[in-house]
DNA sequence: GTCTATACATTGATAGAC
DNA sequence: GTCTATCAATGTATAGAC
């Protein structure tokens, strides 16, 4: 082998180029979808060719991929409270900064089969999680219901930015979503005192 | 003007193709989203051509307006309490029966910029009215909330089919929501017996 | 390592025959 | 009232020049 340390530039210059395109594709995708984004228009606001984009990823299906890709998630475990708890610490987190791969992946979880499918084995796991620290006959409908909170507000406040919900700071919103949330993750219900 | 009542069934069978039409494309809308389906989709589902789906609605995006046009929804009024149970309402119907316009519609909210506005639209009154109903500081916040749970619940039993959540019962589901958008609805906190 | 040129399929939409 | 033929545009993906 030649020397390896004459070239240090090639290699840098590589993964700047693939950095700025990855970076562009985040955007776009996040903005408008799997099927509105070209990997023209990809290209174009990474500042480089379109030919050079199916180079570097293979394919559109694979940079969506490597877009939406997230790191493993820690684990939901405890008590009900204290799983609930760290659910909206999550949440918190997620609104406070954009949380870039999955919005990615949630703005087109509705017509991207793949995207579905990757966000349907996200969820799996976290369902279980969620259902085994419930521990109570309907626990899977109450985690499937925790989740579905969870969609609700992201998607609301990040991809429709709901007027009112887009500009509430994270710590109002997990006050007002924690007896929401404190009611589905107790088995027996508190009593509405009506 | 000749014989009107010589040719009833040129009109009639006018109405039955574009009923075809307009059912074809609502499962059509509802299952792959509106850049995924095609006008020639449609037309094949529907048994006719594509040319005279053209010819009948004038552009796709007019056949979408068709499919996801919606009845206007009653209004949302009373206490909060009245106008929890009058969502709750909503809510267990719409777990019912698949609600085509809703769902075509709300298949692509995310990725259809027209669908977005219609959605933004519809959902404008309906805060308001929660909003109005609460009366609090934050009530808007709290109604933007009331939304996000209704989509996310709907968006996740009939379009996400989320396992857990789409064999449930209309009854259970608002059940253990009643407590839920309770805590949302109502301004004093009930407190959290933790 | 980067870009040009292009093949190939598919789309929405139009014009006109029957 | 229905369908055939076609246009113009756009998409992904590939081959090859520099």
């Amino acid at each position: 082998m030649s020397e390896p340390e004459a070239r240090p530039a090639r290699a840098e210059q590589r993964r700047a180029t693939e950095a700025r395109i990855l970076a562009a594709a985040s955007r776009l995708f996040i903005d408008n979808g799997y099927e509105r984004t070209t990997i023209r228009a990809v290209a174009r606001a990474a500042g480089v060719d379109a030919g050079l984009v199916m180079h570097y990823f293979g394919s559109k299906q694979a940079l969506f991929q490597r877009v939406t890709q997230a790191s493993p998630m820690p684990e939901l475990t405890g008590t009900p409270e204290e799983v609930t708890e760290q659910i909206l610490a999550r949440i918190a987190q997620m609104l406070a900064v954009e949380p870039a791969q999955s919005l990615a992946l949630l703005r087109s979880v509705l017509t991207h089969p793949e995207a579905a499918e990757v966000w349907q084995e996200g969820t799996d796991r976290y369902h279980a999680e969620i259902s085994h620290a419930i521990g109570a006959a309907d626990a899977d409908v109450r985690a499937a219901l925790v989740s579905a909170v969870w969609l609700g507000v992201i998607v609301s406040r990040h991809l429709l930015k709901s007027p009112g919900l887009s500009d509430a700071g994270p710590q109002l919103v997990t006050d007002l979503l924690r007896p929401c949330l404190r009611s589905l993750t107790r088995a027996d219900l508190p009593g509405t005192t009506g």
